[in-house]
DNA sequence: GGGCTGCATTGCGTATTACGCATTGTTAAA
DNA sequence: TTTAACAATGCGTAATACGCAATGCAGCCC
């Protein structure tokens, strides 16, 4: 059906055309930082908007798709949500550290949290508020910047030692951009600072952040690795400065990295790196 | 191409068939606890193995699906994830309640209003007054009490179902005494009593007051959940005691309950508890 | 080892469907 | 009111998805 693409040259598998047609426009819309309109949204996934407005009529239907009702805009609707939650509770390393949390809040006593990498970066997947703590403003879903966060730090050094770093690049260029556009002096300003920094997070074992991302707010994150050395979830712990030891001898920075540890094990990695 | 579905009864927006078809394996695959045999996938989807297999080509290509390569069963892949975590970063329970709240109202005829946990207890961050209803006097940013009012019962009863008291604690001390001092008898008088309450608000599904905080006004908060169990916010509406019907069974309670089940489940809460 | 069973995967031809184009509907600015 | 920009929709045709049946590919029992 679409005259465009030769015929026969496809020795690939047999497989259904309008699928993946469709899927280029669930893929702007999940890259995509807002909600977008049909022009837009079909330009980007290089189609008609007649084509694409046929398609985003069926994702409507199943829920993949929401249209604002006022604007005409297209954005990711809660079928998407559905699919991505089942698949992240069936993660054996969200799984398991979910239960290890408990047990490690009790120790420590500050709020943790557990981040996954999404597409606009490390994404909560969960979190657990420390009764002691102060309550820090953290929500399902949100997603931590790249240099400014122990989080974003966490990901930004191990997300991937090989390869993966275009991942990253696009991202880091943009938080750059932004920082230097607010004149901050506590996060890496070039590309260099960012290798020196991941450098850094490397040696330390884990992303750390003192009054960074948030005044009076510090940070610590541990890296998650499953069996082929991909930078699985972190672990992250965050409290009040005047309460929080970002000493990476002291026995909360210990207590994370044992976890985190454990886990990697559990989960197949083999300390190599 | 499929000629068991009537060709002409369509009289729905036109889409294309094929992706509807195919999300109904997603669909099967996201409910499905484990992994499936395309033979089983295709029988819940209701369709034969051959055409299903042909859009699981497709999925397995674009990541949506993943095939165990020992077993050949069939599991959800990491698009799918990738996709609902760009769903869960843009989610905002208060945006999607604030859209709902006008067909409620036009429903219920009564003041509506959304409050959120805050750092001094539920504050109320958005609110629509009934043209039908007395005007009460609610503002942006009140904090309301926590057992003297819907909205305060509502975050008591459901804010932390487990291990959270303590953050309740402290201000509930405070409400206790105060309470004391003022020598009232229709909030609850101690700890033991709060307990009560909270077990009786959680039978209920939402929490309930007449004539308590104001004489002449009921009110009633129906909780919204994330997808992580947390307590996001509470829909709230309020009266006047003489058109006010605070029955759980009642029309009022159950359109609130409604609202909130949906707002829950759109947050990718699955209804458990 | 050899046939057997149960499943996954793949050609083939046809009826169905998705595509481009052009038109109509709708909302917002001028 | 006019204009403009975008969204949504018939229409006819060419491309495609479907059912069917054949082929692969395991493990299993005799």
């Amino acid at each position: 059906m679409d005259a465009t693409r030769s015929p026969l040259t496809n020795k690939e598998r047999a497989g259904i055309q309008s699928v993946e047609v469709g899927f280029a426009l669930l893929d702007v819309l999940a890259h995509a930082p807002a909600p977008l309109m049909l022009r837009d949204l079909a330009a980007s996934a290089q189609m008609s908007a007649a084509k694409a407005h046929r398609y985003l009529v069926s994702f409507q239907r199943l829920g993949l798709v929401v249209q604002d009702t006022a604007n005409t805009r297209y954005e990711l609707g809660p079928a998407t949500l559905r699919l991505g939650l089942s698949t992240l509770s069936r993660l054996d390393a969200v799984k398991m550290a979910r239960e290890r949390l408990p047990a490690l809040m009790e120790e420590v006593g500050h709020t943790l949290a557990l981040a996954v990498w999404g597409n606009r970066g490390p994404t909560i997947v969960h979190w657990q508020e420390s009764p002691l703590a102060v309550s820090v403003n953290l929500r399902l879903g949100d997603v931590m910047p790249l240099l400014s966060s122990a989080t974003g730090r966490c990901f930004t050094a191990f997300l991937a030692p090989v390869g993966q770093l275009d991942k990253l690049t696009p991202l880091l260029k943009e938080e750059l951009a932004l920082a230097h556009k607010l004149g901050r002096t506590d996060v890496p300003a070039t590309l260099a600072a960012v290798r020196s920094l991941q450098t850094e997070t490397r040696q330390q074992g884990l992303g750390r952040v003192k009054n960074v991302l948030l005044p009076g707010i510090s940070g610590l994150c541990a890296p998650v690795f499953d069996a082929d050395q991909h930078l699985a979830l972190g672990v992250v712990a965050l409290g009040s400065s005047a309460s929080f030891d970002t000493a990476l001898d002291g026995a909360l920075a210990q207590a994370l990295l044992r976890m985190s540890c454990q886990l990697s094990q559990d989960l197949g990695h083999s300390h190599s790196a």
